[in-house]
DNA sequence: AGTAGATTTGATCAGATGGTCAATGCCGGC
DNA sequence: GCCGGCATTGACCATCTGATCAAATCTACT
C-alpha cells in the first residue's frame, strides 16, 4: 500500500499481540513527538513510555525517522478531514458552522495530533510540503472557489477567502496548540464541556457575524 | 538586574567583542530553538551557527539552559508588548485595528520569536507558567474589561472577550507559526508587502465586521 | 511434545552530546 | 614592551543515543 507521505514500511506486526505493540508504540510517539519535535524525543523514551525495550520498539519500526514518519502518516487523514468538509451547497451559514464546528472537534479530539502539526510547521515542514503543496492545496482552492462564489452571488461581504480561511484554521487550532497559555489564562480548556461549547458558540458567530451579510446569530 | 523568568546570571561578556558575541550567540539560539526547540538542539549547532567553538560559546553562558532562558527572556518583552496595547480610550474600531495590526507587524517582525513562543506553548510552557499566569493574565483581565465596557456600552456586539482575543491572537499569529503552510498555499508569506498589507486589511476587516455594530469596513 | 515463525532483550558499538579544564592567544593600559 | 585580565580552544570525560545482533522466549499449530 502506498501513502500520500511516501512509500512506507510498514511495520513489522504479524500477529495480534504485535499489532497491539504497535498501537501502544504509535501512541506513545504522537505524545512525545507533538511535544518535543523529532529531534527533542529520545527512542528510549518511546520505548519506555509504550512499555517495552528499545530494541523492542525498533523490531516494529526500523528507525526513529520511520516511527514518526508512521505517526505522521496516521494522523494526516483525521487532521485533513475537517478541512476538506466546507459544503457549498449548504447555505454558507450553516456550511461555516459546521466547518468551523468541526476544526474546533478536531482540537478537542485530537489535541496531540493538531500540535503534532503544529510542531511540523514550525520546524518548516520538511515532512509534509510535499502534501501541502498538493492535497491541502487543492483542498484550498474549492473552498476558495465556494466562498467566492457565495461572495459573487451577494450571501457574505467581499472577503478573500484564503485569509479567511487561515483565521479559521488559526482561530480553532489555537484552542489545542496553545493549550496551556489558555489554561493559564481561563483556568480551563477546550476539554472542559462548558468551555468547548463556549468557545464552539462564540468562535461561530464571531466568524458568521464577520462574514454574512445579514448578521446571523 | 531581577528578570521576569528568573533571577539569570548574566552572560559572561566584559568587552565590546564579548557582547558582540553574544549577540550572535543569541541571534543563532533563537533561530534553532524556534525551530527544534530545547531538546532538539545541540549547542555545538549554535556555536557553529553563531561562528564559533562550543567551549567558547560556553564561556559566555555556562549551559543550554541559561541560553535557552536568555533567549526568551530577551523575546519577551517584545512578544508581550503587541499584547498590551488596547487603547481603551480610543474607539472600539480603531482600538481594535490597532491591536490586530500590531500583533500581525510583531509576526512579520519576529517570526522567529513568535515561533519560539509557539513552541513554548507546544512542550506545556514549562518555563513561560509563571508568566502567563501573572503577567499575561493581567493584561487579558484589563483587555477583557474595555472590551466589556465597550459591550455594555452599545459599541460592541455582545461576545466573550476571553474568545475574541484568543481568535485575535491565533489569526495574527498564523502567519508566523505555520508560514510554510501559507507559503505552500500561497507562494508567498507575511514577509511580501503586498501579501503583509492584504492580510492585514483582512483580517483587520473580518474581526471588525465580527464585533462591530455599525459594520466599519 | 515438537517445530516454525514471531517476538523480546541483554550486550554491544560507533558516534554524538553537554560540559570541564588547562593552556594559549589577545588587547588595552601603564 | 610587558602585565593582567578577558577570550578562545583542543583535548578530554561521562553519559546518551540510534542502531545492530545473536541468543533466548513465546505462540499457534500439528
Amino acid at each position: 500500500m502506498t501513502s500520500i507521505l511516501r512509500l512506507r514500511a510498514r511495520p513489522r506486526a504479524k500477529t495480534r499481540g504485535g499489532e497491539a505493540n504497535v498501537a501502544r508504540i504509535l501512541d506513545a510517539a504522537l505524545t512525545l513527538f507533538a511535544r518535543y519535535g523529532l529531534r527533542g524525543v529520545t527512542v528510549d523514551e518511546v520505548a519506555e513510555i509504550a512499555g517495552m525495550s528499545k530494541p523492542n520498539l525498533l523490531y516494529y519500526f526500523r528507525t526513529k525517522d520511520a516511527l514518526y514518519t508512521a505517526v505522521l502518516e496516521r494522523m494526516l487523514t483525521l487532521w485533513l478531514e475537517p478541512l476538506i468538509a466546507l459544503d457549498k451547497d449548504a447555505n454558507p451559514s450553516d456550511a461555516l458552522r459546521t466547518y468551523i464546528e468541526s476544526k474546533l472537534q478536531f482540537s478537542r479530539s485530537n489535541p496531540e495530533g493538531s500540535r503534532l502539526f503544529a510542531m511540523e510547521m514550525l520546524q518548516g515542514a520538511p515532512h509534509l510540503k510535499k502534501v501541502l503543496r498538493t492535497t491541502l492545496a487543492s483542498t484550498v482552492a474549492a473552498t476558495s472557489a465556494t466562498i467566492e462564489a457565495w461572495i459573487a452571488r451577494g450571501k457574505l461581504r467581499p472577503i478573500a477567502p484564503l485569509h479567511l480561511i487561515f483565521a479559521m484554521w488559526a482561530a480553532t487550532q489555537h484552542y489545542a496548540d496553545f493549550a496551556p497559555q489558555i489554561e493559564a489564562i481561563c483556568g480551563r480548556g477546550i476539554q472542559d464541556d462548558d468551555f468547548f461549547e463556549e468557545a464552539r458558540r462564540e468562535i461561530s458567530d464571531l466568524f458568521l457575524s464577520g462574514v454574512m451579510i445579514r448578521p446571523e446569530r
